[in-house]
DNA sequence: AGCACGCCGACT
DNA sequence: GTCGGCGTGCTC
């Protein structure tokens, strides 16, 4: 999209304006007539005709009279405002670019941006004319269709939507629809837009206090000893106060207020009040720490890069346990106080609400606001309406955060930077928040810090000037901090500042990691899923009355196959990755239906041996244990033992995380069992053991970037051990203890490892080095995927641009939610990103009708 | 996304 | 001859 598209100049009133219609398929801006009385702004959001209905709109530009000479159709009006002052120049250059660079229409951009529903224009709602004489007269198959279905809906009020319908019974609706209309059969009304509105409230206020004078001559004041009480009370409140409020404080009446009102004492104000969510935990106030040396260097760093009016990346690597969040604290306090604002990105709030809480208790409830989809669209609206204002404040949110409209922004902190939550997969544009962010540094030319004990391939690929070689000093705090010299602005972009925190507050060590070799127990004997060591560890445990934690990487069905006699894992011949398991389901017309080993990468298939193909031995099987099979057989062994299962099946609901983690806390149970969740940012002082069931279900994944989320899977985990007074103990199972990751993880080696990790990459061009699109389809139709996925691929290759195209496959969970995936994956070098087709362009080249077409451009997982 | 228009086959 | 299916294209 070309920038002439934007121009942000506050002009006089103009007659016309170009807008972006909310239409999918409507890329180009229409030109509309502004009535008289409406003043629009560029960047505000507008209700406009399109056909028969109404649309959301962004007005985007004022066109010139040739512009507006060179459309000879008619012009209609605009039909409402429905925001104003919602986006900046700056802010509509960040939308352009996630728009440009994850191939999305820009309109499916800005919704992402924006708060939830602030476009909607309200739907139809149809239902049974009841005054319509009961025989029903003859019909056409599809008026019939939308009779009986209206039919089976009678007992709504309102009606069903035309929505619903539509989703229902499909083409016919519109006719269906038309024919009963014609006949009078039905009624249809439009239902007001479920937009968020302002709430409103009534404030009191003090207009003229009950001073002495009028206390002393009260026949004078004409005031009632009652009406004084009040107006006194109001006057201890600040002269200021909500109403529903008030009317209880005082014991008092809204009539009583009144008649003070019409004697002009008080006024009563309608005034906004603002819907800010995250605030009903008390947290009581904290003060500034003493920072380690480590810290004070890191802060120091950050504090200089916040005084340079310039992009830059800092990636504060502090082990688990360095008081990251302190540094983060100390650092947004002068942003604060030079009155801009902070935005601190974190994966997902529900996990982290100790880190809201220390915001809040720091900065106080005042300045921390919290930005998540976990609040309602109220809360989103008025948080977001807030942030406009200008205050400086602090922003604690998860990905959608990173598109916070503060005005004034001093500081981005991403925290967990490493996190796979920072990208959004569900609706298109599939964005990571890291790479908005880094944009977003650099259209305001302030820092952003990304800290993480395990830091992502990207960010140290970055912080080391892009090269292969090892990042700064054992211990010691490195940078590669840009040169005098000015270094073109791409290479700006990319300069990273490393920092590290490598020791615990207090010089706690790192708890010890002991890694247990599981074909060993199986060759004396012990085929259970808890080694020798593992149970003795957690009688150890509960003896010494400590508490701990048992991690189960558990994955659905498709697993690895291993030897369980030599630890030998099937890998595809063409690629190194292992290989998939695969049910002996047929599913699609190309798929065998024995059981089979598959790549997903190449779509290479095997089936699956029954011997190994090493040591013959018949022991080789596919492998995965989950949480409720541990839970029980960990019951079994130690009956007394009190434990939670902490994983999505026991905290559905969302206070379930808070409210488990509370009662492990409280000592209320001695073993927390868990999956990924546990890895989160959670800081339990008691946990002293670590036990990792099985770290192979993590290794051996047919993904890229496998071994580097191994890796920070298995520190994360061990990282809760041991940050109390208690040393920490971890074990690792697994039955491939000499694998590199296992090694790294061991010995606490991330450099070497991540130097290996990524000279692998490299010599594959996977990314950081290179970069990969991932075009997924899927359709309730096996076959018409399939179809699709190889005309699409043939397409693609038609383009001969400077891609390498791999596929198409289908994906390696087949089928979700009742469709069947394909995806064609795209190997490129950055520069040719702009060339890579756009998501419409994609849609186009299918013509299966039930084919839905994603791009995910920078995908974290290509399986 | 909706709703036009317009082009073909199965019927009064 | 006409009704009604659905493919194609436009919406300021």
């Amino acid at each position: 999209m070309p920038d002439e598209f934007v121009e942000f100049q506050a002009d006089c009133t103009p007659a016309f304006v170009q807008v972006l219609v909310d239409c999918p398929g409507i890329e180009e801006l229409l030109t509309y007539r502004i009535p008289e009385g409406i003043a629009v702004q560029i960047g505000d959001i507008l209700s406009v005709p399109l056909g028969t209905r109404h649309v959301g709109a962004i007005a985007l530009h004022f066109p010139n009279q040739n512009q507006i000479a060179a459309f000879t159709g008619e012009v209609k009006a605009i039909a409402s405002l429905i925001s104003t002052g919602m986006l900046s120049a700056k802010y509509w250059e960040l939308v352009l670019r996630t728009a440009d660079y994850y191939r999305t229409a820009l309109m499916q951009t800005v919704k992402v941006a924006l708060p939830p529903k602030i476009m909607d224009q309200g739907c139809y709602r149809i239902k049974i004319d009841p005054e319509y004489p009961n025989p029903v007269p003859s019909l056409s198959k599809a008026a019939r269709s939308v009779w009986e279905l209206l039919e089976k809906h009678t007992q709504s009020k309102k009606g069903i939507s035309r929505r619903y319908l539509q989703q229902q019974l499909g083409k016919p609706t519109s006719s269906g629809l038309r024919e009963l209309q014609q006949l009078g059969m039905i009624l249809t009304q439009l239902d007001p837009p479920q937009r968020p509105q302002p709430k409103f409230v009534d404030a009191i206020v003090l207009l003229q206090a009950p001073d002495a004078q009028f206390l002393d001559a009260q026949v004078e004041s004409k005031l009632t000893p009652r009406q004084i009480e009040i107006l006194t009370a109001l006057q201890r409140e600040g002269g200021e106060s909500l109403k529903t409020e008030f009317l209880k404080l005082a014991k008092t009446t809204i009539s009583a207020l009144q008649n003070l009102a019409a004697k002009g004492y008080i006024a009563i104000d309608r005034r906004e009040y603002l819907r800010l969510g995250g605030k009903s935990h008390f947290v009581s106030t904290d003060r500034p720490k003493q920072l380690t040396p480590d810290q004070a260097l890191a802060l120091e760093r950050i504090l200089a890069a916040v005084q340079a009016p310039k992009p830059q990346q800092l990636l504060l690597h502090g082990v688990t346990g360095s008081g990251k969040t302190e540094v983060y604290l100390q650092a947004i306090a002068p942003i604060l106080a030079s009155g801009r604002s902070a935005l601190v990105l974190v994966p997902e709030i529900g996990l982290t609400p100790q880190l809201t809480d220390r915001f809040r208790a720091r900065f106080g409830d005042t300045k921390v606001n919290v930005y998540h989809s976990q609040l309602s669209d109220g809360e989103r609206f008025d948080t977001w309406r807030q942030m406009l204002t200008g205050d400086a404040q602090v922003v604690v949110g998860t990905r959608s955060a990173v598109f916070a409209p503060l005005p004034k922004l001093g500081l981005i902190i991403m925290d967990e930077e490493h996190d796979g939550s920072f990208k959004q997969d569900q609706p298109q544009p599939c964005y990571h928040a890291r790479t908005v962010a880094q944009w977003r540094s650099q259209l305001e030319q302030i820092p952003l810090v990304l800290g993480s004990a395990t830091p992502s391939a990207e960010m140290l690929y970055l912080a080391n000037g892009k090269k292969l070689i090892a990042i700064g000093e054992d211990s010691e705090i490195s940078s590669c901090e840009p040169t005098v010299i000015p270094l073109p602005s791409a290479e700006i972009e990319n300069s990273v500042q490393y920092l590290a925190l490598p020791h615990r507050i207090g010089n706690k060590p790192m708890p010890p990691i002991a890694v247990v070799d599981m074909r060993e127990e199986l060759q004396a004997g012990n085929w259970s899923i808890f080694s020798r060591t593992l149970r003795a560890a957690i009688a150890r445990m509960l003896e010494q009355k400590k508490q701990g934690i048992l991690f189960i990487h558990r994955r659905g069905h498709s697993t690895f196959v291993s030897c369980r006699s030599c630890g030998y894992v099937m890998k595809c011949r063409h690629c190194d990755v292992s290989l998939a398991y695969h049910n002996p389901i047929a599913v699609s017309a190309s798929t065998p239906t024995i059981s089979h080993l598959r790549c997903h990468y190449c779509n290479y298939t095997e089936a699956k041996p029954s011997r190994c193909p090493t040591c013959s031995s018949p022991y080789i099987k596919h492998f995965g244990s989950g949480t409720q099979k541990v839970e029980q057989e960990i019951a079994e062994l130690f009956p007394e033992i009190r434990m939670i299962r902490f994983d999505s099946d026991t905290t559905r609901n969302k206070d379930q995380h808070r409210l488990l983690l509370d009662q492990f806390r409280a000592g209320e149970a001695d073993l927390l069992v868990g999956t990924q969740m546990l890895t989160k940012g959670l800081d339990i002082p008691q946990v002293t053991f670590v036990g990792v069931i099985s770290a192979d279900g993590l290794l051996n994944f047919s993904d890229f970037r496998a071994g580097e989320r191994a890796f920070q899977t298995l520190i994360q985990v061990a990282g809760r051990a041991g940050r109390g007074d208690d040393a920490g103990e971890v074990i690792i199972q697994t039955y491939t203890p000499e694998h590199p990751v296992i090694e790294a993880v061991r010995n606490y080696t991330s450099k070497e490892f991540m130097q290996v990790e990524l000279s692998q990459r490299a010599a594959l061009n996977y990314p950081p080095l290179g970069q990969m699109a991932l075009i997924h389809l899927s359709s309730p139709d096996p076959i018409a995927v399939e179809t699709a996925a190889n005309q699409l691929a043939q397409a693609l290759l038609a383009f001969e641009m400077d891609w390498e195209l791999l596929g198409p496959a289908p994906a390696s969970i087949l089928k979700v939610a009742n469709r069947f995936r394909w995806q064609i994956l795209l190997k490129f070098q950055s520069e040719a990103l702009s060339s890579l087709p756009t998501l419409d362009i994609l849609r186009s080249l299918v013509d299966q009708k039930s084919v839905r077409v994603a791009i995910d451009v920078d995908p974290l997982t290509i399986l």
